[in-house]
DNA sequence: CGCGAATCTTGACGAGTGTCAAGATTTATT
DNA sequence: AATAAATCTTGACACTCGTCAAGATTCGCG
């Protein structure tokens, strides 16, 4: 009785799939490699419903109704609800910390990387708001949901990681240091990105603007003075 | 037919209640103001639920229940689940806008205010986690929720606000003008925060030293130099 | 093809939710 | 003290939720 279900990824996403986007051509399709491709299949589907809705409001009937799955599949590839929002904004995340990869290798000047990257975070909000406000929808209920924690603590060190690299290269090609610490420096973007974000969704006028003005205009305050 | 109850605050808060903490003492006990303190006991009892379950899981028969009230009373003094909590939050805020007043007003120097205000920030963390996630809850919701957002719009102006007061002391008590903008300030600090009551949360070791350090290593860079 | 494993659908269960209304109780007023 | 208004309790309604299991369907391999 009961226990009908076959092996299932015992906790969070496996390792292959979360390091490694595209499956390699070895073998040509193993049944985990389906197992993983029809988890992600789910997963961004169930994004665009989480993004539209939130973790809270978003029931998994609403997200299954809104792909080519029914209601009761969710339980087949995922043990819970938690662990389904957990595997989508992880799967979400690996994008965003590569986001600004082309910024750090094709700036050619410290004005020019500023810019870059101003103009990259400027876009990833008219372009991906609501999977930005799930972020920090997940991030806020991590405060109240200790099981939630470990996997926001992992994706908000990676975020800081790519911060560090993207003011790294920066001070690089000004000659001098940092005269920050990266997660001071993450805490920061961190914050006016996440304002710029709400004054987008409230419809306020100029706020993208504002926001790649301030990314401008803050980069050098972060560099140490000339020895 | 219905319409048992009597007259109701027609949105929000009475604009009374929110710009005066004690009732003048000119007329003993209208009616009225018995009203609005009934609203604030019961504001300041789910306040404890809510700081401690989150916006969405703080059913309102919680919420109830750790209060001298019962679950049905709450739909004599607000319409709805929303309006308690933003007139929770709200009622809460007000204390938190002027919580760095004493700091602004009583420091000697700029290096004596930077540390005031460090020690503030950290003293609020150790005091009321639970209400500045609940604040973060709430403004994250109103990325999903339109009806939400005016409200947070209001309290993150009056945030906003208070930084500046504290940058513009600062600033004055340095003798120069502040480098920076206080939307960005604000925007700067609430993420440096934010992050540091997340470490808390998690039980990390040293992020109340390291917020504390972190702003007194950051007030003197968002100075103008002197001219 | 045939058979077992994998995958998916369907329907149900129980718990919990916000909301509301009818009546009990308290308070204020005359 | 009597009456009306204000306040509070109680219990219910209609609904949604996550979860799960039993059965249907599809897939893969011999």
């Amino acid at each position: 009785m009961g226990q009908v279900r076959p092996r299932r990824a015992p906790e969070g996403v496996s390792l292959r799939s979360m390091t490694q986007v595209a499956a390699p051509k070895a073998s040509r399709r193993t049944p985990a490699d389906k197992h993983d491709e029809r988890r992600k299949a789910l997963a961004e589907s169930a994004l665009r419903t989480l993004g539209e809705l939130g973790y809270a409001r978003a029931s998994l009937r609403e997200i299954a109704n809104n792909s080519e799955f029914s209601h009761g599949v969710v339980h087949y590839y995922f043990n819970d609800k938690l662990e389904l929002i957990v595997y989508c904004v992880r799967y979400y995340k690996q994008t965003c910390v590569h986001r600004y990869d082309g910024v750090v290798a094709e700036a050619t000047s410290p004005e020019d990387l500023a810019e870059r990257f101003g103009d990259k975070l400027v876009e990833t909000i008219v372009e991906e708001a609501p999977m930005h406000r799930l972020w920090y929808d997940l991030r806020s209920q991590s405060m109240f949901e200790e099981s939630l924690r470990e996997a926001v603590a992992q994706i908000d060190q990676s975020l800081e990681d790519m911060i560090a690299r993207v003011l790294g290269r920066y001070a690089e090609l000004a000659g001098v240091e940092p005269a920050i610490a990266s997660p001071v420096a993450y805490g920061m973007f961190d914050g006016i990105f996440q304002q710029a974000l709400l004054g987008y969704l409230n419809g306020r006028d100029g706020v993208l603007e504002d926001l790649r003005a301030r990314v401008v205009e803050l980069m050098p305050m972060l560099l140490a003075p000339r020895a």
